[in-house]
DNA sequence: GTGAAAGCGCTAACAC
DNA sequence: GTGTTAGCGCTTTCAC
């Protein structure tokens, strides 16, 4: 920009006011801003996005933050419809997106306070002290993608699914399929999440009402990420017909254990996942999903967060929970007729 | 940082030593250095990233272009594996990566030299004069995912995939089926970009090779996005027995078409595309597809960038070409017989 | 209308 | 060892 000015023989205010200056200021006569602008031209004068950051305060990058970084491709498509949901509301708007990094749990303020971004969207926030306490200190606003945790106090706006409604629909669609237990498998990784927890909770919730039998140490499972330990539960006969994971990727392993184990799905067992995307098409046999809005939710969130960077964290909006529904594909049938009561009919 | 050197009694260039100071320098006292370091705990502190990569001069963030930029999901996972393929090196390292929103064809050189990146990765960077330009005078590095186009001058490092060695294996493939006549089918949109040329050179010098007949405008199509022009060439009763489409999402929207028009597949009409990766699978039938390595090639061209930033561009490396191979699936099989006495169709 | 000057938060050379 | 200082590139107030 020195060099600008030096070019079009003016002071460096003046091809700054000229260059990026709003409105009411510019104030310079119309042959020097004639001659700074072809002088910009000339120079391919490109503005200093640093600079002109640290001087205004805002950068024009909006920040997202998901754990669980390993390869999204092969995996679920839950993070690309994330992704795609969130671009699509930035890019037209012209901000940028930065994608961190995986965060230091002990010290999470780092990303959202080194001034960098704008605000941040936050997929699966965990819910421990230090990122609760790194909420409230953010300087910039913060959206969470997931359930807002018990009694958090209220920095942060949460935008999420209704686990418990998706979780209860199914069992729905289980039960009326004529399943009288079904197991609920979680992940290790996984097992504290907030997702995890509600959806568990809406499974046993919605078996009380539909009078399926819940025992929590016979009726849910906490398997490693491949379902390793599948088999040797299969050993012990259980009564179940149906397993519901508490995802789609965890879903797919539970599909593949079943079938490397000779058990044929649905006709002998049930399986159902949770995020409906497009590959649980891609599984033989398609698998059978609640499906949670992800690309409007996280298209939702983009938006309230881009509506607080500009009207300041005092507009924050209250929390929002999208509907899910159930997607029904192959892999959940009617319950095998030996394992069904007598009082079940058809 | 001025509050936590006021809260530590010393100067602002004592907290910085301290706090950010590599090894040689530190000359600071033990119980100062120390008192500095809690009153930044005390009041977490926090580096601002921005004035840091003003005066440092790098920023430890790496830009990803690519336009295209329309949702991602739903679509070829191309775009998937190539984001994993810069994380997957670029976190490891501590960069962070900023996706831009589209780039301004006219002016592109604004991203890459406004000093918010150290270096680029750019996925199908158009060969306009202006884009040639920009990255001659680009400040940072740039690596250029596709093909170098011809006669382009040495200022960036061209990462691709072998396109013409790529379509050559498909038609070979074919042909060993017994095809004798294939129609390669591009998409408007993409028609001119280097990747969909190279593919089409590939594909006619490997019919001249095989003696397969080519000709221009009975053999090669340009159709929309959606194929919908398919029916319309069905109804001239080609001689061709199979159609291999320029990537994976237009092959998929030729295969719904030909499933539309009650053409099966791949009895009737053998169908393959490029870029083999979950999606082909996906599909109904699983489509035949060359595969290009394109998270190899991401992660690759991703080192080569974080070297080009360590070491400068003066290192810059020659280009690399990843060999293709084809993954064969359903979409694909034996010419019929009697293609033109028996040809189904209406 | 115009330009000198302060300062965003940080680092490094240099003088003490 | 320690603090003072200049300056990264930009914007904006304010005195001229």
């Amino acid at each position: 920009m020195k060099d600008v000015a030096a070019e079009a023989g003016v002071s460096i205010a003046a091809a700054s006011k000229v260059l990026h200056g709003r409105g009411s200021n510019i104030r310079v006569s119309p042959e020097k801003a004639e001659s700074i602008q072809t002088a910009a031209r000339d120079l391919n004068y490109v503005p200093n996005a640093l600079a002109q950051s640290m001087r205004l305060g805002r950068t024009g990058a909006v920040g997202l933050v998901f754990e669980n970084f390993g390869r999204i491709s092969g995996g679920p498509l839950f993070y690309i419809h994330l992704f795609d949901g969130v671009v699509g509301e930035l890019f037209p708007k012209g901000y940028r997106l930065t994608v961190f990094p995986e965060v230091d749990p002990l010290s999470p303020l780092g990303i959202v306070s080194d001034g960098s971004v704008d605000g941040v969207v936050w997929c699966k926030m965990p819910e421990t002290p230090e990122f609760t306490e790194a909420a409230k200190q953010s300087p910039v606003p913060i959206i969470a993608l997931n359930s807002r945790p018990p009694e958090s106090p209220d920095h942060v706006t949460y935008v999420s699914c209704d686990n418990l409604g998706g979780s209860s629909l199914m069992v729905e669609h289980l039960t009326s399929l004529g399943h009288e237990r079904i197991l609920f498998a979680m992940e290790k990784r996984e097992e504290r999440t907030p997702d995890a927890l509600s959806r568990l909770a809406g499974f046993q919730a919605a078996c009380h009402r539909m009078r399926v039998p819940f025992e929590p140490d016979r009726d849910v499972v906490v398997w490693s990420q491949d379902a390793a330990e599948l088999p040797f539960w299969l050993k012990e006969r259980p009564p179940h017909t149906a397993i519901f994971a508490w995802n789609e990727g965890f879903g797919a392993s539970v599909l593949r254990q079943l079938l490397a184990c000779g058990v044929r799905v649905p006709d002998e067992m049930s399986v159902a996942g949770f995020d409906s995307t497009q590959f649980c098409d891609a599984l033989t046999p398609t698998l059978t999903a609640v499906r949670q809005p992800i690309l409007e939710m996280a298209s939702y969130a983009t938006r309230l967060l881009m509506e607080q960077i500009a009207f300041g964290r005092d507009s924050r909006s209250p929390d929002v929970i999208f509907p899910c529904t159930v997607d029904v594909r192959q892999s959940t049938g009617p319950a095998p007729l030996k394992r069904r009561s007598a009082s079940a009919g058809s």
